[in-house]
DNA sequence: GTCTATACGCGGATAGAC
DNA sequence: GTCTATCCGCGTATAGAC
C-alpha cells in the first residue's frame, strides 16, 4: 500500500479497491456495505456519496473492467478470421481470456454470483454466456464456413468452451496456494480443447 | 399436483419440493425460509419443527440426492478400468452426469450458490470441483498408466471437464425455452472432449 | 465530502396456544 | 406437529453537524 498513497486519495477509488477485496474474500453478497466502507476505512454513510448502493458499485467495477478488458484485446488486434484449430492461435485466445478473468475475479464473481442469485429459470445465465462467448462463436462460424466441420453448434461449442475457462477460473485459488501455475492450465486446456482426450 | 397428494402429505416433504422450487426460481441466498413455508402452504414456525435452518435443509437435498445419484451408478456398475477415449464410454459417462446435474439442478445449484458466496479465496471451491470430480480423475489416471499420454495433469484435466459440464447445466434454461436438446448438448461435448477443435 | 447517530424494515428464530 | 404472534438483531439508508 505504500507507494500507492495518492492513487488512494481518491475516496471512490478506496472504495472500488475495497469492494474488490471484500468480494474475493467473503463473496458478493455477502459482503455488506459497512463491510466495505471498513475495509477502506471511511465512515459508512460517505459510501452513498459515491454509489447509489452495491449494485451501482458493481456495476462500476464492471465498466472499469471492461474498458480495460477492451483496450487489452483492441491492443493486439483481433481479426474474425482466426483459425482456432491451429495450436499456437488458440493458446493465444485462451491466454487472454484466462488472464483477463484471472486479474478480475472479483468483478467476474461478483456478476457470476448474482447471475445466479437471480434464479436459474429466468435464464440470464444462459444469456450472460452466450454474449461472454460471442467472439469465440464467430470465429467457429469461420471455420464451420470454410468447411471444417465442428463438434457441434458454435454457439454451444463456444458456451462449452467459455464455461470450461470460467468454471475453473472461478474455482483455482486465487494466486499461491498448492495450485496450477497461469501456463500449466493453459497448456491443459489447449491440448483439451484443440485434440481432445483421444490427442493427435 | 393432482396425483401427488398422499407424498405431499408430509409436511417435510412439501417443504423439501417447495424449496427445490424457490431455489430454481430465485436463487439459494435470495430465497427466504418465508418464501419456502408459503410455497409449501405451511406457516412459518412449522419450518423449524423438521429443520434447523435453510443451510440444514439444503444439507437434507443434498443426502437425498447423492443417494439417488449413487443408487444410479451402482445400478449400471462403475469399473475404474473405463477407457474414455472410446467413443461411447465417454458419452455414456457425459449423460450419466449430465442427467444427475440436470435433474437436480436446484440443488447443484443452491451448492455452488454457498460455495461462491463462501468467498473464492477460501480454496472451498476448488476443493469441491476436485472432490466432484474424483472419479473421473481415476479413470484418467487409469488411462495414463497405461501409457496413454493426456493434455495434462489427470486431476487439472477433470476438473476442467467437470467444470465445462457444469457451467454448462447450470446455464441452460431449465426445459423447454429455444435451448438445446439434451442428446445435442452431450454429444457435442463428447465430440469436443474426445477429439478438441481439430477432430479425428 | 465526510463524519456520527439514528430510524426503519426485513427476515430469522422462538414462545406458547391449540 | 402445526399454528399465530412476537421479539430482536442486522444491515440499509438518511438526517444533519462539521
Amino acid at each position: 500500500m505504500g507507494l500507492r498513497k495518492e492513487r488512494a486519495a481518491g475516496t471512490a477509488a478506496a472504495l472500488k479497491d475495497a469492494a474488490r477485496r471484500q468480494f474475493l474474500e467473503h463473496g458478493y453478497l455477502n459482503t455488506k456495505i459497512t463491510d466495505i466502507t471498513a475495509a477502506a476505512g471511511r465512515a459508512t454513510g460517505s459510501f452513498y456519496d459515491h454509489f447509489a448502493s452495491k449494485e451501482d458499485l458493481l456495476q462500476a467495477l464492471l465498466a472499469d473492467m471492461r474498458a480495460q478488458a477492451s483496450a487489452d484485446i483492441a491492443q493486439q488486434g483481433h481479426p474474425r478470421d482466426h483459425d482456432l484449430t491451429d495450436r499456437e492461435q488458440l493458446r493465444a485466445h485462451l491466454a487472454v481470456a484466462w488472464r483477463v478473468m484471472r486479474a478480475n475475479l472479483p468483478v467476474m464473481a461478483a456478476v457470476h454470483e448474482s447471475s445466479i442469485a437471480a434464479g436459474l429459470a429466468s435464464g440470464q445465465a444462459w444469456q450472460r454466456l452466450a454474449e461472454d462467448t460471442g467472439m469465440l462463436r464467430e470465429h467457429l462460424e469461420y471455420l464451420r464456413g470454410r468447411g471444417h466441420d465442428l463438434p457441434g453448434d458454435p454457439a454451444l461449442v463456444a458456451a462449452a468452451m467459455g464455461g470450461m475457462l470460467a468454471a475453473l477460473a472461478f474455482a483455482m485459488p486465487p494466486s499461491g496456494a498448492p495450485g496450477y501455475s497461469d501456463d500449466e492450465v493453459i497448456d491443459t486446456l489447449t491440448s483439451l480443447l484443440r485434440s481432445g482426450l483421444a490427442g493427435r
